[in-house]
DNA sequence: CATTCTATCTATAAAAT
DNA sequence: TATTTTATAGATAGAAT
């Protein structure tokens, strides 16, 4: 407070507690672009609040995936001394160029949205390219099984569509995905397609007006280190 | 400032852009601390500088994947009036379903990391859960077309090793990968490994020595849903 | 450099509209 | 309830250490 010295505790009046979040967010978010205009430092901030029926980010959403993307060039591994454990190193190696995977694919499509379709197309492209690879794979198995005596050993229950990265728990219920009219494109099976039918199924589904998909901001790769480093100035 | 009037630009004093720096990110985090008490918000902040190696986040690393995790509840698809186009509206649901999984898998990849190695551990599952399903849909495909007369249309080129969600441009190059020993895990192709097997490979892939694997925070499943919501209260 | 001090600027609680 | 006003608490630039 002003008037009042501040009780640091949860104001349960609905209003007051409303008007007081308005002001402070507001502050906040100043502060935050001084801060970013004096020391020229990259920072994002998201609140949830009741009150917005979207969050509140600062500076933008494009300004969240810039932050993050630069991020990615501070650890690079220190990788100059492999003494002995290779082995360990190249499972670190691994393990990070996942996270670094995920992270990129999932912030484009975080901050792709709504903002800059084509953030969503790099995240995409990079998609059909990896299922490009599975489709590979698979072919090569099924060559490969073509040439020896047929010896199926396992045997599945589930349909064969690979609808990118869903998981059962995720999915668009079945009910859903059955009561849908005949010529809905997800209905096919990713499998069946050729790459570039594929491509542009993908496509479709994730932007229905997709303009400008060319436009990409901040550099590939992205990785996200953070360490033990939560900050000591916690208020609580 | 305070003894003068802050000029909004750029400090181009080394020393005083830094001491301003600390001064500021100190009242910052503290007036997100007290907003998140007195309004029971939920909010984050990232902060990278080049006076720190690691971002500064605020509240912590948890704190950041429980306000992510809690977006989850907002969205959930205005799914209520279906009037005539259900093809659309499968198209949406598809789609949001697609990053909300993205979503999850991410940041549990990225706030796992360090602080609660149980976030991973559930994404892990759920991956784990995708190669089986992928896995399947092999087997099946194979099963189908030993049933038929051998008919190999199309020829591959690469190995089969299925590196989760590696495309060609993250993965670890080449190189690394054959100089590796060769008892080295990240060699066992993971299409080949029965589930249980794949499984610990995954585990051991990420992460070393994960104690207390259950933990895990905030509810199953997340959504991401920026809107155009971009804060006018943008500085710039 | 990092800390502490303090004069002054800035944010904002409560009141007024 | 939203906006504007105003008195005061809080943040902080520059100085001192």
């Amino acid at each position: 407070m002003t008037r009042k010295k501040v009780k640091l505790a949860y104001i349960t009046d609905d209003s007051a507690r409303k008007a007081t979040y308005k002001k402070r967010t507001k502050g906040l978010m100043k502060k935050l672009s001084e801060l970013s205009t004096l020391c020229d430092i990259d920072a994002c901030s998201i609140m949830y609040s009741p009150y917005e029926s979207q969050p509140e980010v600062w500076p933008s959403l494009m300004g969240v995936q810039q932050v993050l993307s630069k991020l990615e060039t501070i650890p690079e591994m220190e990788k100059s001394k492999n003494t002995t454990k290779a082995a360990e190193q190249l499972k670190k190696h691994c393990k990070e160029n996942w996270e670094k995977e995920m992270t990129h694919v999932m912030f484009n499509t975080i901050c792709g949205k709504g903002v800059v379709h084509g953030l969503n197309f790099e995240a995409l492209s990079e998609i059909n390219l990896l299922l490009d690879k599975k489709m590979n794979d698979i072919d090569k198995r099924i060559d490969e099984l073509s040439k020896t005596p047929l010896n199926p050993q396992r045997v599945s229950s589930s349909s064969s569509s690979s609808l990118v990265a869903l998981p059962p728990m995720m999915m668009v219920t079945p009910e859903v995905m059955l009561k849908t009219g005949t010529e809905d494109i997800v209905q096919a099976d990713v499998n069946e397609m050729d790459p570039m039918q594929r491509h542009q199924w993908i496509m479709e589904l994730m932007s229905n007006n997709n303009n400008n998909p060319q436009t990409h901001v901040g550099g590939d790769g992205m990785t996200f280190q953070f360490g033990e480093n939560i900050n000591p100035n916690n208020g609580l």
